[in-house]
RNA sequence: GCGCCCGUAGCUCAGUUGGAUAGAGCCCCAGCCUUCUAAGCUGGUUGUCGCAGGUUCGACUCCUGCCGGGCGCACCA
């Protein structure tokens, strides 16, 4: 439909060039605005301004032309007009509107999909947690956003992988060693400092038990490097598994796992070291080994190799973005924690100086999550090992709730999480406000079938019953759907396409009541039935509406697209559409 | 001090990449169940878009400078 109206504009625009009347040689692109009021129609174009200044000519001329360039207006729009300084305004003939549904029909789960990625290979990478502990409602957003971001990317044609980057090795995974080690040994009665800086969680003494009831006492006698790299290995993959099944609950499922040990051991940092050094670009000061971070943007140089002769987290960083590169993909989307945000120039200089663009690395920032409860903050210390964990949250609020709270902000913003908001189930809760609107439709599926009312498919029902305001503007909104898709894929924010799905849920839930669907069931009456339509502060004032066997029709196959939409957003959003709640 | 992000209704936040008279939810108030799920709906109040300049047909949006808040500025990850 906007398909069409764009091509009537672009045609009539290459028309007024063939005339002589506009001159210019590349046309920006025409894109239309749904306008905020009735009068100014129900699609408008900046067209003609846009154009103006390269024309050098009003706005208004400019828009005057196209309108009279336009071939057979009569068959698209009931009306065109200009509006100062330069709007067209049009007025789409309802049959057209109508035609949404039969397209939203024919593509059914494909609806808002499309192919403007052109198959462009993108690494999505996120969580990437390390495996020293649960996740916590912080790698919760984030997982919601990587996956929402991934699934969008798809949606537009991107051909995606998601992966996890493992932080098995280096100074944080050593420390879970000696603090496993630690408590450990306390198991069997012994009195040993704790690591300072050491995890205090107590999931570390849980770990500790597991590592005793697995090996028993033999890692005693053996010599301390030993025996904490041993509780090291055991703990780590303990603690991998646990955040593996985390995730699964939280129904998100990664391509693939990638090992920082492995570009140790593969030599892959020591080869990055090697071409990063042939290229010039690094020195060595004070002992350490350094990147020149600062020759492509960076503020400073940065150290890749210690004066001890340990590699830094970012020599393996740059590694590991190396191959992400070597493997091909278009584009490298890391989804970070937002006190992250320092590092991108230096990760962004790393591609760089294996000769990519800045911009084939995108990073995605997420800020933190205030959790609270009935309105009032729940303090959480990091420091002390108590930290709310994905696992209590998904326990106690389901992971529809969470993913949909994780996705209702930008994800660069803090958030507020209500607990008992999350839980509730009015609607002030905007998950169950959604998924209610799908339910709801569902709901009356199952009435119309209970009463042997048929709910055909647009194409096979007469749309023209649909004349209401109410009905075209439902269409009008699902229309927009393939752009805030395309918009959100674009941007990388999720969080617009939960909007969308609030405003489109919003008018399901009004139009379902305010019009009746099908007839009321009758002792002895007629089929109309009543909705409460205009109100003006004093009680609703009933109105009637003759509830036609076509009309009920029309608005079922109506509702079965509304539905379809629904559940095609939420999917994106990685969120069930319930049929039933 | 330097860098990044943010400043929009009482609160929490959107704002379609520069468009027309800036929106939604919450809160508060007043109503709506003999209705296809009230897990819902209707109506009502709210703005110097932090401040000051600039760019142009047009600025919440872009540029500059201030003010205020958050984060970062490791041979940690």
């Amino acid at each position: 439909m906007t398909e069409k109206v764009v091509g009537a504009l672009e045609g009539a625009l290459q028309k007024a060039r063939r005339k002589g009347q506009l001159k210019t040689k590349a046309f920006p692109l025409v894109t239309l605005d749904l306008p905020k009021r009735p009068e100014w129609g129900d699609l408008s174009s900046t067209i003609a301004m846009t154009l103006a200044s390269l024309e050098q000519r009003s706005p208004h001329d400019v828009a005057q032309i196209i309108l009279d360039n336009m071939d057979q207006p009569e068959v698209i729009f009931d009306r065109v007009e200009i509006a100062p300084p330069g709007f067209l305004n049009m007025t789409v003939k309802r049959e057209l509107w109508l035609k949404v549904l039969n397209e939203i029909e024919k593509q059914g789960h494909a609806y808002g999909r499309t192919d403007l990625g052109k198959g462009r290979r993108v690494l999505v990478e996120y969580v990437s947690a390390n495996p020293t502990g649960p996740l916590h409602i912080g790698h919760g957003r984030g997982a919601a956003v990587g996956q929402a971001i991934a699934n969008l990317l798809k949606a537009t044609g991107h051909d995606v992988v998601s992966e996890y980057y493992i932080n098995d090795s280096g100074r944080q995974i050593k420390l879970l060693g000696a603090s496993v080690h630690a408590r450990y040994q306390e198991l069997h009665g012994r009195v040993v400092p704790f690591p300072e800086d050491g995890y205090q969680g107590s999931y570390i003494e849980t770990v500790a038990a597991h590592v005793r009831d697995r090996v028993g006492s033999t890692l005693l006698d053996l010599p301390v490097e030993q025996s904490q790299q041993r509780c090291q290995e055991l703990a780590q993959h303990e603690l991998l598994d646990m955040i593996r099944q985390d995730l699964q609950s939280f129904g998100i499922e990664f391509d693939s796992w990638f090992s920082e040990a492995s570009l140790l051991s593969s030599g892959s940092v020591e080869q990055v070291l090697e071409e990063l050094g042939k290229r010039d670009l690094l020195f060595e000061q004070d002992g350490a080994l350094w990147f020149r971070a600062s020759a492509f943007g960076d503020e400073k140089d940065r150290v890749v190799r210690k004066r001890e002769g340990e590699y830094t987290y970012l020599a393996s960083d740059i590694a590991y973005h190396r191959d992400k590169l070597l493997r091909g993909y278009d584009l490298l989307i890391d989804v970070w924690g937002a006190d992250h945000h320092g590092y991108i120039p230096r990760m962004q200089a790393a591609v760089q100086a294996y000769g990519h663009p800045k911009d084939r690395l995108k990073v995605v920032l997420v800020q933190m999550v205030n959790l609270m409860r009935g309105g009032r903050k729940i303090e959480m210390s990091k420091r002390a090992g108590e930290f709310t964990s994905l696992r209590e949250v998904i326990d106690e609020v389901g992971t529809d709730a969470a993913k949909f709270f994780f996705l209702m902000r930008r994800s660069d913003t803090p958030l507020d999480f209500d607990l008992e908001l999350a839980k509730q189930q009015s609607a002030e809760n905007p998950v169950y406000y959604v998924q209610y609107a799908h339910a709801r439709a569902a709901s009356l599926f199952r009435v119309a079938e209970s009463r042997g009312i048929p709910v055909p498919q647009p194409s096979e029902t007469e749309l023209g019953h649909l004349r209401d305001p109410d009905e075209l503007g439902l269409i009008r909104t699902l229309s927009r759907y393939p752009s805030v898709v395309e918009a959100s894929a674009a941007a990388l924010e999720p969080h617009r396409l939960t909007f969308y799905l609030q405003e489109l849920a919003a008018l399901l839930h009004t139009f379902y009541y305010k019009h009746r669907i099908m007839p009321l069931i009758s002792q002895g009456e007629s089929n109309d039935a009543e909705g409460f339509v205009k109100v003006g502060g004093a009680p609703p004032v009933r109105s009637r509406e003759e509830i036609t066997p076509g009309l009920t029709a029309a608005r079922l196959a109506l509702m079965r697209e509304v539905q379809q939409v629904i559940r095609n957003g939420l999917d994106l959003l990685g969120i069930s559409a319930p049929d039933r709640m």
